[in-house]
DNA sequence: CTGAAATTGTTATTGACTACCAACTGGTAT
DNA sequence: ATACCAGTTGGTAGTCAATAACAATTTCAG
């Protein structure tokens, strides 16, 4: 179902895709977010910009990842019933973050870099925390079997705060540190809140 | 230096940007925010499109409110230094929400709506928080004399975040609950993140 | 091989936003 | 009062993102 049959029109839609991707992002990185044209990634790309905009909703659509969300919820719903709501959470980011990290460390930084710094793509990234707040809370109610509380919101939301400052400052620092870590170092500050 | 002399000039455009802010304000409740055009929010505060964005630097912009910002950075620096951070970030915020709320409610309530349910001003808001973080932090570390440290940044996003959610329920419960009640809820869980 | 369906390109349109220039208005010096 | 100057405004034209309509092309099924 997540793949109807490999034929040759989808392996074409997959490898447009792909090159539009590519070519956005290669693009944004040499000449900056703004000064890309949408006509341009698509010309680079060899489509027009209706092919473009059928691929993906927006310009800013184009710098998204959504892979990283489903991977979370597996980890954030296999963690043991006993932990405590905030240790799960922590436990599944550490450890697919920890993944993506190993393998994709440069592009990642290049990527959020790019997000961080052009305000349109900040407030887009923002938008979807708000969508990933509810599947962190969702997830972590059906591991418990409960409902979606009030208690579990605020608690997503306190660790999107945390983790985006992480990102933050692991781009301030130009990558040096370790995003893990500081990812780390973001929980253990949330597990202190108490003066 | 607020206020640099009100000769005629000064009134006529403080005049203009409130007839401006209402009339956007008034349409985008009545047809929506995408129905609504910039060119009919000038010519029905009775000037052209391009006054509208010489007062104002985008559409999204007519919405925001940053009188909230200096008032809290004010009570945040007047806490007592022996309040231990987050004790003082919910005073100074309980604080000063109780007083917006008590005088501004039902206008509070079409505003936050009205962001929350457009998508294009909902990443604008997140965008601002953005900076409003920030702010919070340095409030804090100057209240103190200290610097601003990573664990105050993460401090004030995952504050941020309690607050937001706190606004998004209250909204979702079509303000019935008491918005500062909320948001001292939302404290009280940030306070017991240990587990 | 032929027809149905999906994919794409061309063209045109809307709306946010900017640049440029000409007209006007409030404040100021004479 | 007059004339001058700076700040404010409007009109026009332009760019760019995003959408709609239609025609041409390509893939797949029978």
């Amino acid at each position: 179902m997540s793949t109807p049959a490999p034929g040759l029109r989808e392996q074409r839609k997959a490898r447009t895709r792909k090159a539009i991707q590519e070519h956005a992002l290669r693009l944004f990185l040499a000449d900056g977010y703004d000064a890309t044209t949408v006509e341009r990634i698509a010309s680079a790309a060899g489509v027009s910009h209706m092919t473009f905009f059928r691929y993906f909703p927006s310009k800013e659509a184009v710098v998204e990842n959504d892979e990283y969300d489903p991977l979370l919820i597996e980890f954030i719903r296999t963690q043991p019933a006993e932990l405590g709501p905030l240790t799960a959470l922590r436990n599944a980011v550490v450890l697919g973050m920890r993944e993506v990290y190993d393998t994709d460390k440069d592009a990642l930084l290049a990527r959020t870099r790019l997000i961080l710094t052009t305000p349109a793509l900040r407030g887009r990234q923002w938008r979807n925390g708000d969508s990933t707040q509810r599947l962190f809370a969702e997830a972590l109610a059906t591991r418990t079997g409960g409902d979606i509380t009030f208690e579990l919101r605020v608690l997503a939301a306190a660790v999107l705060g945390a983790l985006s400052t992480a990102l933050t400052a692991w781009v301030e620092g130009d990558g040096a540190e370790d995003l893990p870590s500081l990812m780390e170092r973001g929980f253990d500050v949330l597990g202190h809140l108490d003066s």
